[in-house]
DNA sequence: TGCAAAATAGAACGACCGTTCTTTTATGCA
DNA sequence: TGCATAAAAGAACGGTCGTTCTATTTTGCA
């Protein structure tokens, strides 16, 4: 129920409208959305630690401290593009997904979707990825804010695993964690080895993989028993776990 | 035969020491070794891009000016850098395998180094890793440095795994190019999932997976067929193809 | 031991960084 | 339309960056 509040913030933010006082405040936010746009743009080329004030000025228009002023900081400014990326991320890649049937099919729409998205960041990069490389081992809150983006997403996809299994589309021994761990990996070879090494045919060889991977945590065919009761609990969202 | 002068210079260097002239130069390229050791590990840590000339001045205990002259320009030491890393990387994972047979002992080897490596950097860092990602869409010397290292690395392991085909190791329908990717995902989420996510768990995971790449590839047992002949010829060396 | 050459230090450069402060301009309700 | 307030600009700060130039020290063979 109150699941929905657990959302990072992104997408919510205008909700408190009724809170009096502050009202007149459509232009700041306004200009503040179009600053984090372009910010994701350029962090998704150079990396948020590359993401310098300045730059972000001269592609608004705008000067260093009016752009500044809207975060106060930049790990603040870092912050507001993950939590974008984030929910660009979720709109994509989650909940389009969520159309499709509980269970394999749902799996198999996660994992074309975020190919889909994989295969647009072969230009643009990804925030995901890049970020896990420059906060490694640099604690702080833009670190947690993006390992905790990351691990939701993660976690729904092996969410999605586990239902699968419930559902009977899988081996009664499939471990949904391996599969999971695996299908991460071969996104980020996909990633890899297109974006840096630009091999043209790791689409079809992410792809290739994950029917490998069907083909080994799934069912074999004609052995199907009814899913097991009691599993049918609605998922609320992606923010669970 | 020539195919070890076609490995890229790092541990050769020193050899033309009979061309007259240049002759007295010990001690300078001591220390630059010294200073391109430290670069290595402050690089594995931040990254190629967050390497400054000042931090390594201090960890060496010299001059900006003095660090900066055995290389001429910032590029040029981040070139080492990746040389060093190479070099390392090839003397750690790949050199030890071919103390194995060729064919599955030799994959299983290259994998089983490979982890331990990637075990190591759970805590420094990997400069192949970090680097793609910080060079991912900035071309220049340094990318084409990265590329290229990283390409010998990935055509070694390939290579290793057609041999195992040749070798009657695999399934005759085996595609090598598809099963070195898969290895490279593994590798990639055993990295992601250790060094950022601290997810203990994937060692286990990682090796999981390649068992389970294994047994896909992998010969049905019972079914050998003698190795195709003319298929001998030695590995001679990391850098081929 | 002397001396040329190599190695290192030191200071300074212009550029960009994030941030702070003050001043000007734009906004939007009374 | 006036006016408090929000938004943006402008200038300046201390700092670090890679690089250049000049001076000093160290090296290693004659």
């Amino acid at each position: 129920m109150n699941s929905v509040d657990s959302i990072p913030p992104p997408a919510r933010a205008a909700s408190r409208s009724v809170a009096a006082s502050a009202r007149a405040l459509q232009k700041g936010q306004q200009t503040k959305q179009a600053i984090v746009d372009a910010a994701l743009t350029l962090a998704a080329q150079i990396g948020l630690e590359g993401l310098s004030i300045g730059a972000l000025a001269d592609v608004m228009h705008m000067s260093k401290s009016g752009v500044f002023a809207h975060f106060g900081s930049r790990e603040e400014l870092q912050i507001s593009v993950i939590r974008e990326y984030y929910a660009r991320f979720a709109d994509e890649v989650f909940f389009p997904a969520l159309n499709e049937p509980r269970g394999l099919p749902r799996v198999q729409a996660m994992f074309a979707n975020w190919m889909k998205r994989v295969a647009v960041e072969i230009q643009s990069g990804c925030i995901f990825i890049s970020g896990a490389v420059e906060f490694d081992d640099r604690p702080g809150p833009v670190r947690d804010a993006l390992a905790s983006s990351v691990k939701t997403w993660l976690a729904a996809m092996y969410r999605a695993v586990v239902q699968a299994k419930q559902e009977g589309h899988l081996n009664a021994d499939a471990d949904e964690a391996q599969m999971a761990f695996e299908i991460h990996g071969l996104i980020l070879a996909l990633h890899y080895e297109s974006r840096f090494l630009k091999t043209p045919s790791s689409t079809h060889r992410a792809s290739t993989g994950f029917d490998h991977i069907l083909a080994r945590y799934g069912k074999p065919q004609g052995t199907d028993t009814p899913p097991a009761p009691g599993t049918t609990l609605p998922i609320a969202h992606f923010k669970e776990i």
